[in-house]
DNA sequence: CAACATTACATGCATCCGCATCTAATGCAA
DNA sequence: TTGCATTAGATGCGGATGCATGTAATGTTG
């Protein structure tokens, strides 16, 4: 329809964006009680095996910092993830995964994946 | 870093988004006083030169219905558009842009434009 | 050490969104 | 026409987000 690929890309982006959100946050919620934020700060957590900075984690999410707290809060009272204090600097915060926390997103994980396959199998490249 | 196709491009869907809706609220936001959706609906009445039922616009657009609803409502209590009953459906609404929603548009469009070529500049094909 | 700037994270607040629901108008069947 | 289902759009509500700010710990400068 346009002839500018900056603009189709960004049409792309939105389209792809919309769909997968929505998808993502019908299955992930109605399957597993997940929005796609705590999936994706679960998901960065098992792939760090050991104890993670929220400070870290915020580099890595497109969350901004309040979010993730909040979404940390959220993941905490669920009982999937663990704060605790930082012994060298008090300020920050330690997160780690609990068992169950990795159960939830072993079980998630095939279900995000799944979504993202339906969504964007034809963009495959060849 | 992934080796997932499928991966790769939510990941590079997710940041993109993200990028550009954060510069698009921020810039948009603090030259024109407009969000993103409604930018974003300016931009589809323009595109159409007569009225337009809600219905029609409400497919076009990546809002709910009751999103598209209070995006036309700010845009009204702004004066950039106006809303009419249609005279054959009387359930239905018309809605059709004013001279200064054109003017805004217009003043408008440059700044949304710049911040996509600056967010896609690396995504040119050659 | 004292005073101040900075950093890490939490939280109050306003805004925006989607879902469910409401109202009013239309269509359709008996 | 009457009664009921459907549709268009508005709105109450709860939840999630970002910005600005608060609190506490750390760094820094004199």
């Amino acid at each position: 329809m346009d002839t500018d690929p900056v603009l189709d890309t960004w049409h792309y982006v939105l389209a792809k964006y919309a769909k997968a959100m929505c998808a993502l946050e019908r299955e992930l919620g109605d399957k597993h009680d997940l929005g796609p934020s705590e999936f994706e700060v679960l998901d960065r957590m098992v792939n760090h095996d050991s104890k993670l900075r929220v400070q870290v984690l915020c580099g890595e999410v497109h969350l901004s910092q309040s979010a993730l707290s909040r979404v940390i809060a959220r993941l905490e009272k669920a009982g999937l993830v663990e704060r605790g204090v930082c012994p060298d600097d008090r300020r920050g915060v330690f997160v780690h995964i609990t068992d169950k926390g990795r159960a939830l997103h072993a079980e998630a994980l095939p279900t995000h994946r799944a979504v993202l396959a339906e969504i964007f199998s034809d963009s495959l490249v060849s």
